[in-house]
DNA sequence: TGAAAACCAACTATTTTAGTAGGGATTGTA
DNA sequence: TACAATCCCTACTAAAATAGTTGGTTTTCA
């Protein structure tokens, strides 16, 4: 049941563009290095998340990404999804494929695996880029200092 | 974020047993047939069962596996957690690990993954064999037969 | 014009998954 | 007592997924 690292990283990133969001384009290697990530790897979940709309990118010298829209209008679960697929502990419950198996009205199973999925995506649904940057505020102020200076 | 088979036929194999609890040892064949599970694989399943305590076996010929307690004591979260360890999004927030990054005490993206983690926990904690037994009595009533004949 | 950056496709090492193979040990029943 | 049914155990393996790397091309600002 973990996330691979394309899931992780992509939130990583995003979160990292909403903290400079409204400061132009921030170019990969800047977010890359932030939050240690392979820059070619994260070249290539970007990539991703940009031909879903979620970031848009300025090409040549002073170029870089941008989220697409202010960070209170992005959620983790539209993230998490376009760079997993649909959150489901079974295939039998990614609602984006149709994957029923042949059993299904029988299966007391998939009524667990129904319950999982839907309160995973309560949870990442509800959670926006800008409450991980007030989140983020909140961290550093308690240990005294502001982020930005 | 999807279970292995380890989780999945786990489970199946599991809720068969609280199916039949109370009358003797169910072989592994019977479990395997019923549930379309590779009769081999699932013995290292259930060997790990029984090692943490879910299951016990009687060996010899009218031998097998039964619930080592009642259905109703009895949740899916043992039983995934055993076959698939910790439940966490990611190994910073697996708590039976001591895989702690150097950069928890910024980091945000944390704060997701022990929300998501938590969630999923209070779900499969919350159901027990003995409500799985219950949603598939429900589910063959409604389709007009009863599975014990 | 040159450097900074996005963009793109293909390759690859490692790990995990989902089993299979091949036996040994135990025990109820004929 | 034989034997079939059953659990028990270790090791091996094919296939898939993961987590990158390699090696470029294209665009654009200064």
């Amino acid at each position: 049941m973990k996330l691979s690292t394309k899931g992780r990283y992509g939130l990583k990133a995003m979160f990292e563009l909403a903290l400079h969001y409204g400061k132009g384009p921030i170019p990969l290697k800047n977010i890359a290095d932030s939050q240690r990530i392979s820059e070619h790897y994260l070249e290539q979940l970007i990539a991703t998340l940009r031909k879903n709309g979620l970031v848009n990118s300025v090409r040549g010298a002073q170029g870089g990404y941008m989220l697409s829209e202010k960070p209170d209008n992005i959620t983790v679960g539209q993230i998490i999804r376009v760079l997993e697929g649909s959150i489901a502990p079974s295939d039998c419950v990614a609602d984006d494929e149709d994957l029923t198996c042949n059993r299904e009205k029988q299966c007391v199973t998939k009524i667990v695996w129904e319950k999982i999925r839907d309160s995973i995506n309560e949870v990442i649904d509800s959670i926006t880029l800008q409450d991980m940057v007030d989140d983020h505020e909140r961290l550093n102020n308690d240990r005294g200092y502001m982020y930005y200076i």
